[in-house]
DNA sequence: ATACAATGTCTGCCCAAGCAAACATTGCAT
DNA sequence: ATGCAATGTTTGCTTGGGCAGACATTGTAT
């Protein structure tokens, strides 16, 4: 039998993965925005724009995944990037049902523009965490992801 | 000089924790979702609920604090939860500003009713996190949001 | 006493995300 | 070849969060 981290008698809410995501998520949100609100920009755009100049993604199916964001809301992300000229969209020859992104030079700019600017928050942010510690946060949140993923999947085709 | 965890050149948004945490709260609100969902509650609602019951808020503005939500949107979750019969609003006598939360017997029996299910899904969520793993994951993200939410002070001061 | 800043709650408005359906295309099974 | 399930993209609709303003109340500085 797995350990049962966490006990029905001594549950509190302060100690719940969930309620610490959440909290830490959307205070890591609002810290990201202001990085990228000046340049009419949001976090997501911008990751976005990350995933494809990193060759991370080529679709919006693509992002969708990597991103855990709603398809109609990639679209219109994608609409408004397009429109704005970082990002262009060409229907794919091998696959018809597939638009193949890529970024274009203004949006490969405007990524690597931001770039240092998140990098000096995160930084300045991080600042009281020693390496270890860093990576080590890195590499549980990586391993709860692949968790949630794994357990999002038996769920969908109805596994308890 | 503080460690540099994150160096322009070898910048990746797999190892962003900003991208880290979106993913993982992302599927981690579905999972909740899907255990609350069968009885009409939200993951949010379920944990207003729980901060009231463990006596970690009273007033509306405590819980905005404490899960980092909007005002306007607790006003309506609190208006739908006492619609439904499971929280009581009083004004305050101390300072008439303040409307006092409680919970109503209902309400607590609807925390108390759900709270296995969270417990048995979390369980089961993170069967392959050894018990030094879990408690390191926990720390590090309380350790995060308060780095986060001194941040977030900061900046509403304008501070650089 | 009075003015003013800060706090708590609530409301209206806007926008983005989530959901479901539609449509096209592809691969697979028969 | 044909039907069918799966995948990719898009769109309309609904819902809920974020923002700004209104209002009441309190504490504080003058």
């Amino acid at each position: 039998m797995a350990t049962k981290h966490y006990d029905i008698k001594t549950f509190r809410s302060s100690e719940s993965i969930g309620y610490l995501l959440k909290r830490a998520q959307a205070r890591m949100q609002d810290v990201a925005e202001s990085v990228f609100a000046p340049h009419d920009m949001s976090f997501v755009q911008w990751i976005a724009m990350l995933k494809l100049s990193e060759g991370q993604a080529q679709t919006a199916s693509d992002l969708c995944r990597a991103m855990c964001h709603d398809n109609g809301a990639v679209t219109r992300m994608l609409d408004t990037l397009e429109e704005r000229g970082f990002v262009s969209r060409q229907r794919s020859q091998q696959d018809r049902r597939v638009v193949e992104l890529t970024l274009t030079a203004t949006g490969a700019a405007q990524v690597e523009a931001l770039k240092p600017k998140l990098i000096d928050e995160l930084n300045l942010l991080l600042t009281d965490f020693s390496a270890a510690e860093f990576s080590e946060l890195t590499r549980l949140l990586d391993k709860l992801y692949q968790a949630l993923d794994a357990r999002h999947s038996a769920a969908r085709q109805g596994v308890n």
